[in-house]
DNA sequence: CCCAGTACTTAACGCTACTATGTACCAGTA
DNA sequence: TACTGGTACATAGTAGCGTTAAGTACTGGG
């Protein structure tokens, strides 16, 4: 009823690749899930699901790939604001080095398919 | 031609894009699954295991986004030719524009990671 | 008191790529 | 004949990810 249902393809495609686009978001200051979420939306993932973010940021945070620090909120509950580890940023490079080798192959077929 | 390892993150990223890899493949040309997995190979996606291939084609063919055509083979069993048709190309079109708009964020995001 | 906004949690589910194994056809060769 | 290697396709079982859907909890304003 509320709002409309993500497209299977982009679903899959946010396989891999939303996890990537958290860790860069986090690269660039520590932030907190609500406030993830909010982000992405105004980048135009409109769909994402608040609960696809929490998800992810367990997830982040098992494998260690974040810190966690947990802030007092004047408007509600506390945030658990997460920011990059040192492993982290590494397994953002590879992340990007894993995108850009992606990119470029897709690049390239994009164009022979003209 | 510095073939990229799969590793997790390719894996989890392929997820959604080898299908328009693929479907981006026969848009060029009708081909059958043995020729389409030595591509991909070719073109650095030296992983690729031929079963993956050979389900995903299944999947597309169920899909309705393929016609099958078998044609007898000089060096081993038939092969399967696998050629795009209308809704195939449709979804193809779809996906490059699912694709456009998460290179397009993904750009922004590595641009300002820097 | 109720409600909307803020903020986080998690079990169950669907889909995809991967792994592992199998079948089958053919040419060369010893 | 038997054996090997290259060609060609099929599929059950598994792991991992994003999604759905339901929930808890804190705060301030009407």
């Amino acid at each position: 009823m509320t709002g409309v249902r993500v497209g299977r393809q982009m679903t899959e495609m946010l396989k891999g690749t939303l996890e990537g686009i958290v860790l860069a978001i986090l690269s660039v200051q520590p932030a907190y899930g609500y406030d993830i979420t909010a982000r992405l939306r105004e980048q135009g993932f409109t769909d994402i699901a608040e609960g696809t973010v929490y998800a992810l940021l367990v997830r982040i945070e098992r494998n260690g790939l974040v810190e966690v620090e947990k802030v007092p909120s004047e408007k509600g509950p506390p945030r658990k604001v997460y920011s990059l580890n040192t492993p982290g940023r590494a397994y953002l490079d590879e992340f990007w080095v894993t995108w850009g080798f992606l990119a470029d192959r897709l690049g390239q077929l994009k164009k022979e398919g003209n």
